[in-house]
DNA sequence: CGCCTTTGACCAGCGC
DNA sequence: GCGCTGGTCAAAGGCG
């Protein structure tokens, strides 16, 4: 049963997670806050909202979908890291694992598990150098990071990997 | 018991 | 129109 398929779409502002030292000064603007680029394959993203759900058959649910184009505010980095999941100080909720082309190692898909925040971070290993780890962040987060520290990023284990900005 | 991961299926966009 | 691909869903099972 899929009870209901809603997106929604997310502020566009950006985290104070990307207030990071690690980030060069192109990334940020006048307020140190880091704003995104957007890149050919963002441009062409294009977010979905339905409006209704239509129950056919017994087993599953058809969705019916009304369209949108929203652009999401993306960011990702590297790191050299043994772990996939980095410490950002936000609580995250795997939802999807996938083999994309081209690439021996699965792609992890994982959402914020805070109330109404939607934003979401795909994990995966860089085909050329499997000890590199790729963290794409989509969307804003609407609340403060679940841990103690308040500026997650430069005290965290991302920083200390020394992680670095692609684009 | 609640939260999380795993995993196969489903879906939409895109290229041909 | 069709097939491929990436992204998402949600049931099932695991774990603390």
């Amino acid at each position: 049963m899929r009870p209901r398929y809603m997106y929604k779409s997310i502020s566009s502002s950006f985290p104070r997670l990307m207030k990071a030292d690690i980030f060069s000064p192109p990334w940020r603007d006048q307020e140190g806050i880091m704003r995104p680029r957007v890149s050919v394959a963002e441009k062409k993203d294009s977010f979905v909202e339905s409006s209704s759900l239509l129950s056919v058959g017994s087993m599953r649910f058809k969705k019916v979908k009304a369209r949108r184009k929203v652009r999401e505010p993306r960011f990702c980095f590297k790191t050299l890291s043994d772990v996939d999941i980095l410490d950002d100080g936000y609580k995250w909720r795997k939802y999807g694992q996938k083999v994309v082309k081209n690439t021996h190692h699965p792609r992890s898909y994982y959402r914020c598990t805070h109330d109404a925040c939607r934003v979401k971070k795909r994990v995966e290993r860089l085909a050329e150098d499997p000890r590199m780890v790729i963290t794409t962040y989509e969307g804003r987060h609407a609340h403060s990071p679940s841990h103690d520290d308040d500026d997650p990023m430069c005290g965290s284990s991302i920083s200390k990997l020394g992680a670095s900005m692609l684009w």
